[in-house]
DNA sequence: TTGAAAGCGCTAACAA
DNA sequence: TTGTTAGCGCTTTCAA
């Protein structure tokens, strides 16, 4: 009577069926199953049938996690949004979910919640999952999640902006061009009274700034900037229609920072009675893909957001499978829709 | 000269701060560094300190897959939705996420795309993982899927709708209540030719039959219901109302099955000078934030997504921690918003 | 309160 | 082509 063997330590697992399981019952190591399961082509016929006939019996799915810790290689891919609710990022997350997902990886979304506190919470959980490529709408500009971000070693993709210093892959476009353009565009159609509606966001600031800027070597007085909160409601819109007009009841244009805000000015002018665009012309930022059908249909700002999150997914695959990628900054560009409103 | 020695199998990891690591820097057994940073009451404060400062000096990020793998819990949930964009399941996924994320769990999201062959894979995908819980939006109807999920021994929540063989969880209202029950507000109101607009979706189908039923026992004549695929789509709201005057030009009220298909509803309207509500009343479904604040404001039947996600996460952290859940459906009902287009 | 041993389920490295 | 061995980084079990 050895006291060892009846003290022997026990532990059970998940209580799955494991690769050992189908392994012995199709009479082969568990190296062999998994070379027939995941590179079938590195094993004989027979013996492939064999596992695969004794995975069907088992109902076996492999454990990816197990899988992962071994190979160093998640085949997890972590995405950081502000929020997933009316956003135009939504566009972006499809696609690069998507692509991931015919490639063989998951994808793993946070939301920051426009919070910086959060936004590192959030930052410290997904490295702590060992994503083998994080995906962040904007740019890192704390410095604290630039450095942790580049010292996890992992492929990071930042998108929706330019910057010239990207913390590792890029892909978006520039706002202040978009302020430029918008701006030419308008004052080239005879507009000189312009105005801008914008949300609590830093890159809506950038193209608000680089408006005024061309406006006021072409414009008839300054940009009136009306700020609101929440880029993402019609009535902060109307608000701020509101309050545009108290101000300056002569504006003849006027650019949001999104869709949905427009459509919130639209609301108010034809409550007023202003016609649009005779007496104001509007633009909005995203294109939200409805709005294309109302009438009338507004005139709006471009992106193409599911080639970014396409282009990202090819960046993020290529880099977890060791491959280099370059060019790794690429700008996607945008272009100025216009429709009934300008 | 050993040759064994020489011949030592080497593997590197991922070359990143183990717990080892700290450990050694701490001077005490990895054990004790993993309890003083999970379970900080269960050690000493002198170690408690050593370790916590190995951790920042290092920059110490645990890795979960490892926890996971040894402990069977990945503190991960996986969420399937059909779609992404302009979807009125996001606010339900947005709760979901940032309840579970406030528990330390992270969310999966699997987009089945309305297809059933990727749902198959995308579950098998999902199973692989060990999540510690699965949402699913809507029941689950294939056959398949269930035996997979039930197998897994995940815990599941359905949601969005009410069944009376779920798998595990639940979570919905009744989409026969809420057809009934519009039709009943409808004729309450005097109207008598009455109208659906529905999308491709078995949901939605059952709200229409509902209300076809209960019109069938009070109006003038049959409902007319009218096709279209994308229920997310404006456009198709315009197509169908269009098509929907060509056969019944006496339609006095509509029932859409989206909110998005009601607004395509109106913009016809308005193009062709029908006065909503006059001529015809209009009810939506889903009630997206920004359409309140329209004019005419929508009348719609609300849901509370964000309560239903947040519910959910409830449920699957009490199943992950191992406390039983009861009871285990819940029914959170619906209510008709009554705004300017009744 | 701390630690040693064992092992979660899989795959990399090497050998035959 | 197949198998042996070791170990990914952590936590459970048991013992002190």
């Amino acid at each position: 009577m050895n006291s060892k063997v009846n003290s022997k330590r026990t532990r059970r697992g998940s209580g799955a069926i494991t690769l050992r399981d189908v392994a012995k019952l199709a009479g082969v190591a568990p190296i062999t199953a998994s070379r027939a399961v995941n590179t079938p082509g590195q094993v004989s016929p027979e013996v492939l049938k064999k596992v695969l006939d004794a995975v069907q019996r088992t109902g076996y799915v492999p454990n990816r996690m197990a899988g992962g810790l071994a190979s160093s290689r998640s085949r997890l891919i972590a995405a950081i949004v502000p929020s997933t609710v009316m956003s135009v990022f939504m566009e972006t997350i499809e696609a690069l979910n998507s692509t991931l997902f015919d490639a063989g990886y998951q994808l793993m979304l946070g939301q920051s919640g426009y919070s910086a506190a959060r936004e590192e919470k959030l930052l410290d959980a997904v490295i702590g999952r060992r994503p083998d490529g994080i995906f962040l709408t904007g740019v890192m500009h704390s410095g604290k999640g630039r450095t942790r971000l580049l010292a996890s070693g992992i492929p990071v993709v930042e998108t929706w902006d330019l910057t010239r210093t990207p913390i590792d892959m890029l892909i978006g476009f520039s706002h202040l061009d978009i302020g430029h353009e918008v701006a030419k565009f308008l004052l080239g159609k005879g507009r000189r009274r312009l105005a801008v509606i914008r949300a609590e966001d830093e890159r809506a600031g950038r193209r608000a700034t680089a408006f005024a800027e061309t406006v006021a070597r072409g414009g008839q007085r300054d940009v009136l900037v009306v700020n609101v909160g929440d880029s993402r409601s019609l009535k902060s819109g109307r608000e701020a229609m509101v309050r545009l007009l108290a101000q300056a009841p002569d504006t003849d244009a006027i650019f949001c920072s999104s869709d949905l805000l427009a459509l919130g000015v639209m609301t108010e002018a034809r409550a007023r009675r202003i016609s649009i665009p005779k007496q104001i012309a509007l633009v909005g930022f995203g294109d939200v893909p409805f709005l294309a059908d109302m009438v009338p249909a507004l005139s709006t700002v471009r992106i193409n957001g599911a080639a970014i999150g396409q282009q990202a997914a090819h960046f993020l695959i290529e880099r977890a499978e060791g491959r280099p990628v370059s060019p790794h900054i690429v700008d996607v560009g945008f272009s100025i829709v216009e429709r009934d409103t300008t």
